[in-house]
DNA sequence: ATTTATTTGGAACATTCATTCCGATATACA
DNA sequence: TGTATATCGGAATGAATGTTCCAAATAAAT
């Protein structure tokens, strides 16, 4: 009898959502820092074998990397899905604002900003996140500076200033406010905050 | 014959400045962070032995701790040094800023702020440096607000905001310079962050 | 059920880590 | 000068680290 030649046996597939690890990962990462995370800590929080976290993501470093990156586009996302739910430039700015004071009042084990915290811990010693961590905030930085042209152009916002310089301004801002919350994460002084923060967009 | 009972036989004498040792000691923790940072890395900064550094500072956490207080005190001295130099409470302020500014456009190994560093990468997971952190926050906060008062009874500082407030904002906002100075060190940029901050103070 | 290819768990590995220890050295006073 | 005592250098230690490896388990197609 003739038999054929086989093609496509098809091998086990994998057991667990990639994306799934990837925020558990960063959670770890974001409250043990880069360096204060074993693979242990990744074995426990993700679940996976370290044979299969080896075969996914390379390294400590890969996964690492894989993990920022996917943290910065899904908050790029989210930041688009609240811009949305307005027309207003300026609204769309303060609900930037709103949303990371309420990330920073929701976030009960400190775990704050993955983006922060590794750039302020890896920025001088490691290129790729000094890389990522640039590109995050000159995006930011831009969306910003769109908003506000875009508010003066209607005017909502005042004109005293650039749009650039006030793009660097809320961006900077919103940075010192994820400082302060991580030191001490007290809603109505978090609030004030943001409120003269954002009262430079006013006449 | 009787022979006296013997005191105070004198043993050899440290043969290194403690202070000196803690600003090496800082440098590195600024470059590589905490975790970052081996006791070998320690050793090869400061020069000492390894004998010396666990006789003196007990172990690398106590050596950190005592590094990380130092350029806490060290840094509020300065700050006395500058405010020192006029006596316009609103110039007092942009001092500090300039300070900083400075000190970031300086910082060749992009090394940061030992303060700010180590705060996003332990505040989470240590006590100590996060109640040190929220101490310094604190006293910065209150050295703002006692400056905006005096500036504002002078007429120099607008009096729409408190006092509290504005002082809770300008340490957001040194806080935002320095991480923005750490991804991107430019100074046309970062200068024209702090004449913007600076500008809610105006009328 | 068999085959195939991959995942998976856990042991094993070499390296690096913080820390300890000891003999030698060096100082200040008698 | 001699002695007491702390410092110093470097080897030694044991735990923890990131990574590799292999046998067993497993899913998909035959």
């Amino acid at each position: 009898m003739e038999r054929e030649f086989q093609f496509n046996a098809m091998p086990k597939t994998k057991q667990f959502d990639e994306t799934e690890v990837l925020v558990k990962a960063r959670e770890v990462f974001s409250v043990k820092g880069y360096n204060g995370t074993s693979m242990d800590d990744l074995v426990n929080a993700t679940g996976l074998s370290r044979s299969s976290i080896y075969d996914t993501f390379g390294d400590k470093h890969g996964l690492f990397l894989k993990s920022l990156s996917h943290y910065c586009t899904s908050q790029g996302d989210e930041l688009q899905n609240l811009c949305a739910k307005t027309d207003s430039p300026k609204k769309k700015i303060r609900a930037i604002f709103d949303y990371t004071l309420k990330s920073i009042l929701t976030d009960k084990e400190r775990k704050g900003c993955l983006m922060v915290n590794v750039s302020m811990e890896l920025n001088a010693v490691d290129r790729d996140v000094a890389a990522i961590s640039l590109a995050n905030m000159e995006d930011m930085e831009q969306t910003f500076s769109a908003l506000v042209k875009e508010g003066q152009a209607k005017g909502e916002i005042s004109k005293k200033f650039s749009p650039k310089a006030l793009g660097r301004l809320l961006y900077s801002n919103l940075m010192g406010l994820r400082v302060s919350g991580m030191n001490r994460p007290e809603p109505d002084a978090l609030k004030e905050i943001v409120k003269l923060a954002l009262s430079i967009l006013d006449e």
